[in-house]
RNA sequence: GGAGAGGUGGCAGAGUGGCUGAAUGCACCGGUUUGCUAAACCGGCAUACGCUUUCAUAGGCGUAUCGAGGGUUCGAAUCCCUCCCUCUCCGCCA
């Protein structure tokens, strides 16, 4: 979410920002519910002041225990009398009460759209982000490892977990319908193995490992980012206004909601493995092919929360880009990074960069990670702030970024690590989750 | 799921209709005193929004907020209703 006075004070800057998100949002409108808004709160106000303040006078008349009507008694007036003056106050408190009525209905309903648009301002993209309308657009930044090259025919990663007993697509499909899978035998031990091997270099680097919850209140989704607007792409369970997160970005990053943190325990470095659940809705037909794109996986998140300052987020940002780019390394896989486009960019990321692992079934990186930066415009949503040096209370800035999920990674894993004799290689820095196994398939 | 208890400021804990944005204590910040530390004393100390003074830091005024929402009343932390949450006991259970 936006402050509405930098809105206020620019509001060509989020129209902009808004087009190269190839986003809609009306900030005419907004900026004129905000007029009307902040008129009707100035009258309404006014008129409450002034029901207090009569309201005070009937008390000094009604209160026994007033000095006021002590004195009054004193001066020889009865507990009738009194009544009878403050008859007058109370027939104005009703005039009051009539004016404000329709101000407030008014006031109601024009805050409503008024928050209600608001949640649909979209950040402005940093100036590095290159100007573009979908993925198509987006930059490569560096290129890692070499391609894998064989002098044998190379099998996709479905065939190959297949045959060696590690997945079951079909049977995944008859208990769960498309995009669903079962995994089996070493198929299991490798996802659990890469997890924990992601989460043990994300604890070794100082972030605290959580265990959070995957079904969350729909505040948290909306504080997010992800509502309005992602509804369709999460299982959301109305009966309890409950979602089912897609990532544990929506846990980790809403955990200090509602909090304000001291400055000195900033920043907050967590990570956290959890199952995300994704509906994939309006990707029919794309990618149903193996293990790519499916409704359930695990992830090892990572996500910093960090004092309100830009070149600090940056920063992180290209830290826990690092992070991600140390486990590949350590999975041995080529990788490439990328500069993710205006148009590609979600309403509240400032910037976003892709890392794309080399998947010889596609021919091609598939992405596998995604770091985003958001400034405060998650904070502000969650009302997650801290006190800054100076006192002053601020929004923090948040960023994430995935360190491994799995099993999408496997694709790259089982693809560049096949050998000519249908095993997998096993990288160095996994064996030791393996029972120190070189080799998987074969024997 | 059944029965009961309860949700007040950073924490503890008063407050059952007006003088309560909220006693008191602790914590915290500033000051005085003091070889140092501690103690003692004095002062300050919620959040959000709007208006306003100012170059700005920082003020001033107003409104709202005692779990959330609605109601009764001239007036609600206090009374009534609904919901949420926490705790205890019982039942069930990975």
């Amino acid at each position: 979410m936006i402050d509405i006075k930098i809105i206020r004070q620019d509001p060509q800057r989020f129209k902009q920002a808004a087009e190269h998100k190839r986003m809609s949002c009306d900030i005419d409108t907004l900026c004129s519910l905000d007029d009307r808004r902040r008129t009707l709160q100035q009258e309404l106000d006014q008129l409450k002041h002034e029901q207090n303040e009569t309201g005070g006078q009937i008390a000094l008349y009604r209160n026994p225990k007033s000095k006021f009507y002590q004195q009054a008694l004193d001066q020889g007036q009865t507990a009738e009398t009194l009544t009878a003056q403050s008859q007058i106050l109370v027939d104005q408190m009703a005039d009051l009460k009539e004016k404000a009525k329709g101000l407030e209905d008014e006031f109601r309903e024009v805050n409503e759209q008024f928050e209600a648009l608001l949640l649909t301002v979209a950040q402005p993209a940093d100036p590095e982000v290159p100007l573009g309308k979908d993925d198509t657009e987006n930059v490569e930044v560096r290129r890692v490892g070499d391609l894998p090259k064989s002098d044998f025919e190379m099998v996709d990663h479905v065939a190959l977990m297949t045959r060696l007993g590690m997945l079951d697509v079909e049977r995944g499909v008859k208990l769960a319908g498309t995009r669903n899978y079962v995994l089996r035998g070493d198929g299991v031990l490798l996802h659990q193995a890469v997890l924990r091997l992601a989460l043990d270099l994300m604890v070794q680097r100082g972030f605290v490992p959580m265990g959070v919850p995957v079904l969350v209140r729909d505040e948290m989704m909306v504080g997010t980012g992800y509502y309005p607007g992602g509804e369709e792409q999460a299982y959301r369970c109305e009966r309890d206004q409950m979602s089912l997160v897609g990532t544990a970005e929506v846990p980790l990053t809403a955990m200090h909601g509602e909090e304000i943190l001291s400055e000195e325990e900033l920043p907050k470095k967590y990570v956290a493995c959890s199952t995300c659940f994704r509906r994939e809705a309006g990707a029919a037909g794309k990618d149903t092919y193996g293990l790519y794109r499916i409704h359930l996986f695990d992830k090892v998140e990572q996500v910093i929360v960090c004092r309100n300052d830009e070149e600090l987020s940056k920063h992180h940002h290209a830290e826990i880009v690092q992070n991600a780019e140390d486990v590949l390394a350590r999975l041995e896989l080529p990788y490439r990074v990328v500069n993710v486009c205006t148009g590609d960019l979600g309403q509240g990321q400032v910037q976003k960069f892709d890392i794309e692992t080399w998947m010889p079934s596609r021919n091609g990186y598939g992405e596998t990670h995604s770091a985003s930066r958001f400034y405060e415009y998650q904070a502000r949503r969650l009302k997650l702030r801290y006190r800054d040096g100076q006192k002053k209370i601020r929004f923090c800035h948040t960023l994430n970024n995935t360190v491994i999920a799995s099993p999408r990674i496997l694709i790259a894993l089982m693809e560049n690590h096949q050998t000519a004799d249908g095993r997998i290689r096993v990288p160095e820095a996994l064996r030791a989750y393996l029972g120190g196994r070189e080799y998987l398939g074969g024997q």
